[in-house]
DNA sequence: TGTGTGCAACATGTATACAATTTAAGGCAA
DNA sequence: TTGCCTTAAATTGTATACATGTTGCACACA
């Protein structure tokens, strides 16, 4: 019962960063915070020493907790590393998967797709956390995992602050993406490895191709709003 | 001062871990080691938090603390994935290492070498643990630290597991792991990256090979005291 | 003898009060 | 006004008491 506010708080205060409600750098009152779940500052402090060990909050002697930061250094290595995390983790989860966590990865993907279909791209994105987090797991790997889990805190973040909620191609890569994860359960299922290890790439390659085309989207027309033959008389 | 007493705390367990003084498994309990660092369990319980969001423990609810185990599952993650990892850091921390870091890693070597002509392998590996951390800051990457953090713990308590005090063979191969420091230092200053990471690649392969020799000693001689002319007598 | 139940001792989890540190505001002098 | 010092408020860190959960032993019973 207490024990369930504890947990509550945890997932609610992960979920919150993830989606970015707590916005990077947002700085985490324990008082506060300890108030609104109804703990006291022990098991809330517990929380957020969790949360640092998850990589979610940066803990400051005397100064507090901070949801982790995203600067230019960070996402420079977020993108440096990715392929790489995401491919052998891939490679793992088809050596290692249980069947048991096969019908997990698939529920996850369902819960996806129906979100998705909603036009719920908050829920998606939590999803789509989950779904390769199971991958995660699957992986069976205490070495890699932590560096998994670090790049998807950035990735899920990365990715909602890089969506454009009104746009068709948008639209069309969420289900490209969709696609992509089935092939992947797929190849998982059946221990395909280098199957599993392409298409992570490939997966991989969208997402970076959705983020970039957000940062350095089409220019401008030079023109402007002026006609074509009338231009060169500016 | 007395946050003194709490980072002297978790700095005493974790080498108390690493240097295998607390062997995987065993139990940390909170009244005791409270009392032991002159501490109330409050910011105790916050040392192990921290520790577990290393690594370096294990904690369960209503059950506390456990050093972390090294059943036969993780250690075949662990030779499975370090030379990912330790490459990776390696290339990075080439291209990424400030002066001041290239400093305290040649500080760090001079105290390894020390140790190894003082025959204090225990001091050694906690400096060779240091080395690598610093080799890791380095990298400037925040997703691949943690990785790396998990197994230099791992590393460097196997290593200690597998160490023959007495054997002149080990003596040499320490020698020229502690030369291999010190090309690892030239390349890593210079920035040459391929060179940093085939030193790597042989740093990792003459560790390797000591554990696996441990693991898989030479058969005992067939014919045990007896000699060989009346073995078939048996 | 083996098994199950209940209680007592112990370890962990939480709340609260208090201590120490940081932050910010106010006031004063240059 | 600007800079700096003092001081009060706010926030974080710690100790302690109490609540809750776990473990192991004793004892009854089959």
């Amino acid at each position: 019962m207490t024990q369930n506010r504890k947990s509550q708080c945890l997932d609610t205060i992960r979920q919150q960063i993830l989606s970015l409600a707590l916005p990077p750098g947002s700085d985490l009152d324990e008082t506060k915070l300890g108030a609104e779940f109804g703990i006291s500052r022990t098991p809330l402090r517990e929380v957020l020493q969790k949360l640092a060990g998850e990589g979610y909050v940066d803990i400051t002697q005397n100064k507090g907790a901070k949801v982790v930061s995203m600067d230019m250094a960070v996402m420079r290595s977020f993108f440096q590393t990715a392929p790489l995390v995401y491919a052998n983790i891939a490679r793992l989860a088809c050596e290692n998967r249980s069947l048991p966590q096969v019908k997990a990865l698939k529920t996850s993907q369902q819960h996806f797709k129906k979100a998705t279909l909603n036009h719920d791209p908050a829920r998606a994105a939590m999803h789509n956390h989950q779904f390769h987090q199971i991958i995660g797991d699957m992986s069976q790997n205490c070495y890699l995992i932590p560096s998994l889990q670090r790049m998807l805190i950035d990735h899920t973040r990365l990715s909602q602050t890089f969506y454009r909620p009104a746009s068709p191609a948008e639209s069309a890569l969420v289900r490209q993406a969709c696609d992509q994860h089935d092939d992947m359960i797929a190849a998982i299922e059946d221990q395909q490895v280098e199957a599993a290890v392409a298409l992570t790439l490939q997966h991989w390659a969208l997402s970076q191709d959705r983020m970039e085309r957000f940062v350095r989207p089409d220019p401008l027309p030079v023109e402007l709003t002026i006609p074509k033959e009338t231009a060169h008389a500016i």
